[in-house]
DNA sequence: AAGTATGTCATAGTGACAACGACACACAGA
DNA sequence: TCTGTGTGTCGTTGTCACTATGACATACTT
């Protein structure tokens, strides 16, 4: 199962967002930086800024913006703004509950899955946008701010 | 993000075969307890014959077996034998390369998305069937084996 | 030799996701 | 105030992975 494109595009779109800080970036521009739509990355931009993580300003010269601290925002709030599936998927049909396996397994599972996931979103936690600004600046051997 | 249902059909089949240890089941029977299709289960036992964690008898009377004791399989054998998509997905179609944010963004969350997949694989590695089967002969109050 | 169960193919249906076009709404600047 | 620009959202369409289902050759047990 693998999740759907929008986490790593959304991580895209607010490194973006944090190498050029302060100047707000059209959805098109950013689209076209990821090699996508400028409807997908409205879609985006829309659960971000329902999260707190941008603003946008409308009208000419407008654009996206971070709407705190590149640093402040971990990548676990991004995660969490745009994935709205479970990491574990179950059966689709529930299985036969007068089964002796069948009527217990999910429950049995649950606490180990939980776990797993925890696990993983830790290490969400503990990286930040600004961390992967960083990252793509030395990758990319420029400095931060980006000027276009 | 989800996994496929693959991974929890899988872990109900492994867990119905360790607490009637020694019966071969029929892949019609497991298909009965998961509320599935026989041709399903037959394909999960293809996986996890092909990863040594299950054979297969012919023949009248035959069915499925575990191929070795269940405190020996670990939910993470049972992941890598039935998963394979990637846990975090990344752009659909490749981002611009030509960019400062585009051309690096995939080598810069690399780390990051590999220690978080890491740490949610190491969890399922610390438990076995012969957990879940206990658990789930704990919740059914049932003792194992369980004879039907 | 007969019956039974697996293993695999081919087909079809379903659901999530993304590409795309269109348009109402809101703001900036002159 | 008026015009241009950009967002936010809707509906449609195409794609892909996954699951369900039927069918059949193969292999083993009794």
């Amino acid at each position: 199962m693998p999740t759907s494109t929008r986490f790593a595009v959304a991580v895209h779109v607010l490194t973006a967002l944090a190498v050029s800080d302060g100047k707000p970036m059209r959805s098109e521009d950013l689209a076209f930086s990821a090699n996508t739509g400028a409807v997908v990355i409205r879609g985006l931009l829309s659960r971000l800024n329902d999260a707190g993580l941008t603003r946008s300003q409308l009208g000419a010269g407008g654009g996206a913006l971070l709407a705190k601290p590149s640093n402040e925002i971990r990548l676990i709030d991004v995660y969490e703004a745009v994935e709205d599936t479970e990491l574990f998927s179950t059966h689709r049909t529930p299985p036969c509950q007068s089964c002796a396996v069948g009527g217990n397994i999910l429950a049995a599972m649950q606490p180990v899955l939980a776990q797993a996931r925890h696990a993983m979103e830790s290490e969400l936690a503990a990286s930040s946008i600004a961390d992967i600004a960083t990252e793509v600046a030395r990758l990319g051997k420029f400095s931060i701010p980006l000027v276009w």
